[in-house]
DNA sequence: TCAAAAGTGTTTATCGTACACCCATGC
DNA sequence: GCATGGGTGTACGATAAACACTTTTGA
């Protein structure tokens, strides 16, 4: 009865909006063979957890957040993506506000924020990864409301619009925008007004419901 | 340098229309503790081979078929999904045509194929499977060109409609259906008709490509 | 000539899209 | 009073949905 086993691993993909771009969190690899490069943060699945938990601990590591959208996103075993050794990863992606400290570790040459539209070298197979995810986050988007996971509890329309402007690559129409959104039951008004300086304070608005519903985005 | 290693399985939920249903392919177990249940077809992974070709391997088993439709479902590591020991199972999903024979081994009490709406009980956590996979069908077909995999070859608009129907367990209006197949460049017709008793003989068409394209079919 | 399934267009309603001006505030 | 971003409604075009009769064949 003693069976083939792998190694299994999760790797992370934890996306966030900053300086109005889509940014991933990426560490930077001190050990051979994948030295110098960037790679979502991962780990080995435990015996005692599961997959889900692997990544929520890794989040909590990396950011100290939880309680944030997290999904998982496919596994990838193709046979020569991990260089030393048969590892299959089960990958996960996670939206969170950036309003967050990144924790190094001694593990890591460095963590920070990249847009993806501008990412670096990754090791292993990260960079097919990435753009499952993305592809993935773009679709999503619109046709739930997980972007509650990329805004504060409180935000402006204006502000909300901008998330899937960005996600999405294009520029959207602010009243269509704001007629489709507000029709869909989604998110209310806490009946405060944002002030931002010098223009008309902007009213802010939560979701009704922090958790995955689905809904005709656009 | 010694890691943890997990068993993994594959699990493939194999689908075909049969007799206006749709259908699954499940084999029954002969051992305990799941004796007498049905499950899908499944098998450990091999250090030799990728997932995928564990799941082309398990469909080339109990079908006989290839170069059908064949997807990555999701990865299902519950602790307790399988009494006997901790298995991960990266579940597949397969659509192929019910002019198949299907091939019995002893390992399994009986293979057949169930309609989705009245399956028997299952073992493992196939039940959750199950659902998952009929979600993503049900979803896929509508932007997606794959039902290419539940016909023959050649088939009449009359035969893609019914698939659609039966999947999406609802009635098509006949003209709206052809007008939106027929302009998107999916299908062609080859020229030949099929003769089925007293009535006019029907049109038969082709799938350009036998391929995954992306479409929006409704 | 009858039954059975194939094939074919038009009208209406709905939804998506484009578009421009006034409002509230800080300096 | 001016610069900045917030907020609002309507008209038009495109697409989706509803709907009924004629055609071809076998018996």
């Amino acid at each position: 009865m003693s069976q083939q086993k792998i190694a299994v691993a999760v790797d992370t993909v934890i996306f966030t909006i900053k300086d109005d771009a889509l940014c991933v969190l990426l560490i930077q690899m001190k050990k051979k063979p994948y030295e110098g490069l960037w790679a979502f943060p991962g780990g080995r699945v435990e015996n005692t957890e599961t997959t889900e938990q692997t990544a929520t601990r890794i989040l909590q590591t990396q950011t100290g957040v939880s309680h944030v959208y997290l999904e998982q996103l496919k596994t990838f075993d193709a046979m020569e993506r991990d260089q030393l050794e048969r590892v299959i990863s089960v990958a996960f992606f996670a939206l969170i506000g950036d309003d967050v400290e990144l924790k190094t570790t001694e593990k890591y040459t460095d963590v920070k924020w990249w847009p993806v539209k501008k990412l670096p070298e990754l090791a292993y197979d990260h960079k097919q990864i990435s753009k499952e995810a993305i592809a993935r986050l773009k679709g999503k988007i619109q046709y739930t409301n997980i972007v509650y996971s990329l805004l504060e509890q409180e935000f402006t329309l204006t502000e909300l619009q901008h998330v899937y402007e960005i996600i999405l690559d294009q520029t959207l129409d602010k009243r269509n925008f704001r007629k489709r959104v507000l029709s869909l039951d989604l998110i209310e008004p806490v009946g405060k007004k944002k002030l931002s300086g010098a223009s008309r304070p902007a009213e802010l608005y939560k979701f009704k419901h922090r958790k995955l519903e689905y809904v005709e985005m656009m």
